[in-house]
This record gives structure tokens, sequence and C-alpha cells, in this order.
DNA sequence: CTAGGGTTAG
């Protein structure tokens, strides 16, 4: 009687002071006699919001002979803890005692799960063998939950091939299973093989629920698919009638990375239960990446007039508004705010800050930012100051910027291109060449331009100038004809972007087969105008080129075609002639 | 002997 009393006491803890004095009343009336209790208590100080771990600890170090559930409830709490790792040593300090004691402690499978989860989140993937091995020696491995963490421990660590092998051998499987592997794949930029495991789902009638929806929106997301993100979406809203928030979000961010904001405000309106943070969140980040600044900030603004407190995501999604519209006062104001309103800023938004000083051509603010700065710099910061001093041409900021690049071991091939273009416009080609010299001595990474389309319900890849695809021949056809077209409309080919030290007309046709060129041929061939008024959108994995971005606005115009590119950053939507990001970019 | 473990959004 006295034990259930004294349960339901430690369940009614809410404060760090309550537990406390639960815990000498235990210790006085001799409850920690009941290991049950004891362990109950523990795990209450480890885990819950308002407990103390060290306390925690201290309680542990004075049971002397701990049983299980006492190293499950200290290794669970530090698996939620800002130090992971530890609840690994913890573990293996179970191992030890428990070779040497009876059978009230041995590991089991929660001490399993809670150090599968550290390893998650420590990032630590020998471990994640390490435990592997436990559980198949102790027999653990028909345990469906115990698997989906250890196949979630192995995607977070981005071993996708073990938790593939791992689903394909578990002999019970669940939603969680699938959805655990169908997210690792989405995390791992494998997202093709997401949507082809959520298909698998549907044909093999297994119960799908709203997780397994926001990972099947998440791969949509990625890969800018939109037909199926559209079916996924609308076979959700048939199935559940009330709204879960979380999948309205992934909706949200679906449409709009697909580069229909629109659709995205549309989902955004129609929330009729409560909004979180992170659909906010999401919103403005939507509009911001598609250039529409000031409805992103009408958005932020609306956030805070509804009561919700702006977390550093809302900061950095004003920010990122800010950057792309070039809205330096708003920016540099929300910036100086966040702090204030308890929010540090990070790396992120000193990122976006950098970035929209620089490229308003305050590059001596945002050099001084930098400098001001007392987290270890990410090279991001450099590169991005490296870009403004191009578009600004301020040769001194650039070798500045670059040499700090250098110094911090990055040799991306764009950085040099970025510096030589600096030297070029200033006709120092001497320092032109050198710069080229250095490229051929150093190995310099050159991250190839990938442009994705998706036609008629499939994906297709296209790298620049390659012949991979099986209508090449059209596809080159169809770029002449469009060259021939834009040039009567006044294009002149930005030859300028080209570091190679070539004849012109070379340095033309290393443009002309640009990645995102090649696709935008192929939907102009292949996306029915008639058909809706689907306009040719692009995904490319890095950002557009400045040739590119020329072309596609006389196309948009010549061919009566709406083109949506999504680069690394930003979304640029082209038609009239023009493109939303004004040429700001 | 009694509870506790898995998958999700920006």
């Amino acid at each position: 009687m006295a034990r259930v009393y004294m349960e339901t006491m430690i369940q009614r803890c809410v404060t760090f002071s309550q537990i406390k004095q639960l815990q000498s009343h235990f210790l006085t009336a001799g409850h920690f006699q009941s290991s049950f209790l004891r362990s109950r208590l523990l795990d209450r100080c480890a885990v819950s919001p308002f407990g103390d771990l060290s306390f925690a600890v201290k309680i542990f170090r004075r049971i002397p002979k701990p049983f299980t559930n006492d190293w499950n409830a200290i290794i669970r709490g530090f698996a939620a803890s800002s130090q992971p790792s530890l609840a690994f040593s913890w573990y293996r300090s179970m191992l030890r005692q428990s070779s040497s004691s009876s059978a009230l402690c041995r590991v089991d499978a929660l001490t399993c799960s809670f150090t599968l989860k550290a390893c998650a989140r420590a990032l630590c993937s020998l471990a994640t063998v390490q435990i592997h091995g436990q559980i198949s020696s102790r027999g653990f491995l028909a345990d469906a939950l115990l698997c989906t963490t250890l196949l979630d421990a192995y995607s977070k660590n981005g071993d996708l091939v073990s938790a593939q092998k791992l689903f394909d051998e578990m002999s019970v499987r669940d939603v969680a299973s699938w959805n655990a592997l169908i997210s690792g794949l989405v995390s791992g930029n494998r997202a093709n093989e997401a949507l082809d495991l959520y298909k698998r789902m549907e044909v093999e009638g297994i119960r799908r629920n709203e997780v397994t929806f926001v990972a099947a929106l998440g791969a949509c997301s990625h890969l800018g698919a939109i037909k199926e993100g559209e079916k996924i979406y609308s076979y959700f809203k048939n199935a559940n009638l009330d709204h879960n928030v979380i999948v309205n979000n992934a909706a949200i961010d679906m449409y709009s990375k697909c580069g229909f904001v629109d659709k995205a405000f549309e989902v955004f309106d129609q929330i009729t239960g409560k909004k979180s943070v992170v659909t906010w969140n999401t919103m403005i980040m939507g509009f911001a990446v598609h250039g529409e600044a000031h409805r992103a900030i009408e958005i932020f603004e609306e956030l805070e007039k509804n009561g919700i407190k702006p977390d550093d995501v809302s900061y950095l999604a004003a920010l990122t508004a800010c950057r792309h519209a070039g809205l330096v006062d708003y920016g540099t104001s929300v910036f100086n705010n966040m702090a204030r309103n308890g929010v540090e800023p990070n790396m992120k938004h000193y990122g976006c800050v950098v970035d929209l000083l620089g490229r308003a051509g305050k590059l001596r603010e945002a050099y001084d930012i930098i400098c001001s700065m007392s987290m270890i710099l990410d090279p991001i910061l450099w590169q991005s100051l490296l870009g403004a001093s191009e578009i600004h041409k301020n040769v001194e900021m650039a070798e500045i910027a670059s040499r700090k690049v250098m110094e911090m071991g990055v040799n991306n091939d764009g950085d040099f291109v970025l510096l030589s273009n600096v030297y070029a416009a200033q006709g120092r080609w001497k320092d032109v060449g050198r710069v080229r010299d250095d490229m051929e001595t150093k190995q310099v990474k050159k991250i190839p331009g990938l442009s994705y389309i998706e036609a008629k319900g499939t994906i297709h890849k296209f790298y620049n100038s390659d012949k991979i695809h099986e209508q090449w021949r059209e596809i080159y056809e169809k770029i002449d004809e469009i060259r021939f077209k834009i040039r009567e409309d006044g294009y002149v080919a930005q030859t300028g972007l080209v570091l190679h030290d070539i004849g012109e007309e070379e340095k033309e046709n290393a443009l002309c087969y640009h990645s995102e060129k090649l696709a935008v041929a192929y939907g102009l061939m292949m996306i029915d105008s008639a058909e809706e008024e689907s306009p040719v959108r692009v995904i490319k994995n890095l950002r557009i080129c400045g040739d590119c971005h020329v072309v596609f606005k006389h196309i948009s115009k010549i061919y009566n075609r709406e083109i949506i590119v999504r680069d690394r950053v930003r979304f640029h939507r082209f038609k009239d002639g023009s493109c939303s990001c004004k040429d700001y970019w």
C-alpha cells in the first residue's frame, strides 16, 4: 500500500526540491529497500525536465550494488543530456559490473535502447556497431522496438547500408521501422529510394501514419517532386480528419521547396488548429527563399502579434528574407534585436548578416562583423565575403577573404574563380594567371554542377555537358535553337564568367551546355505548356550561373514559359523576361 | 511483483 502511495508521490513531483524532499524521506523511512521505488526516483531525477542529472548520479553512487534499472535510469539521463557520449561510458561500466554480479544487474533491451539513443545523438557509429553485437548475442533481435532504435542509430550515423540490411533482416517490422528507414534515406540524400520505399508500403498495404507522411513529404521536398507530394498530402487529408500540425508543416515546406510558395501559403492559411512556431518559421523561410521579403516579414511580425516567441530559426528566416532582397536596415535591426529577445545569434545568423551587408556593398562592415565574432569561424563567412567582393570588384577585400578561406584548408574551385574574376575585372592578367597556376598545383575540389527536372512523372538528372540522357541529341539541338532565337532578342553570352584562357567561341561553348540549360531545354521539349500552366521547374545543386540566368530570362519571354530554378540557396522565377530575384543575388 | 524504450516538421 505504502509503495503504491510512494510511486504516486514520485509521479506527482514537478519540481526539483520536491524530488529532493522525497529522496531524503525515502532514505529515513527506509524506502530504498525497495529497488523499484529507488529506480523510479532515479529515473525521474535523471530525465525529467525539472530533474538534475548530477543529483541522480549522487544518489546512484550511494547504492552499494545497483540493479539494472538504476543503471538504465542514469544511462537514459545521459542519453538525453547535452553530453550523450557519456551514456556510453556508463554503459561500459555497467557491462563491467554486471559480469561480476548477480542476475539483478544485467544489460537488458532498455539498456541497449537508451545507449543507442545516445549513439544517434552523439554520432557514434563504432558504439552503434558494438551495441548491435550485444543485441544479437543477447537474443534481443526479435524486439521490434529495439531494432527500430538500432536502425535509427545507424541511419543517423550515416550508415544507410547497415540500416537497410537490418531492415531487410528484421523478423518483425512495423510502421515505425518503415518510417525510420524512410526518414534515414531522406536525410542521407537518397530521397528517391525513400519515395520508392514509401510506394512499396502503399503496394504492400502497410498502414501508414503521420510520421510516414512527414518523411515522404520530406523526400518530395528534396526532389521537388510536386506530383507525388500532392498525392501524399491529399491522401493524408482524406485519411486523417483531425489535422496534424507536423504533417501540415511538412506540406508547407514541400510546396515551397517545389516552387509553389502560394500553395504553401494556402496550406498555412487553412490550418484551423494550433500553429506551432515551426509552422510560422517554415512559411517565413518559404517566402524568404522565393524573394518575397515583404510577405516573409509580414508573417514574422504577425508571429509576434500572435503571442509566439520567435526562436533561432524565426530570426534566421527573417534574416534570410532580408538577405535575398537586400533589406539592409531591417535585417540589421532584426539581428540587433535577437540577443535582447533572448536568442543568441549562431553561425547561420552571422552568415546571413555577413552576406546581407556584403552583397549590399558594405564590405567593411561585413568584415568587421566577422572579426567581432568570438566563436570558431566557419569558412562560409569568408567565402561569403569573397563572393561579395567579387560582385563589387574589390580586390583588397577579395584577397583578404580568399587568404582566410585557403588558410582554413578549403580548396573549392569556386573560390579561386571568384578571386580570378576580381583580378580580371581590373585587367590584372598576371594575377589571373597566378590564380590559375595555384588551382593546378593545389588539389582543388570541383563540385560538379548537377540539375534535376521532373518530366512525365520521372526525375531526370543532368551534369554539365553530359551526353548520358537517351535524348541528348534532341536536347543539344534544342539548345542550338534556343541560342539562335535569343540572340535575335539581344542575348550576348556572359563569357567573362569563364575562367579558362581560351577563345570567345570556346568560352561560349563551355557555358551553353551547363546542367541547368540541359534541364530547361529538356523541360521545354517535354513539358506540355497546354497541360495546366505547368512551369518548367529545375533544381540545381550549386548556385545558378550568371549566363544561365540571362538565358532563362530571354527564354521566359520568347517561349512564353515560366521557369523556376531552385538553386542551392534560393529560388529564381523567370517570367516575361525578368526574374523574381530582380537580378539581386 | 509493479514503469520505463522506437519513427516526424523549420
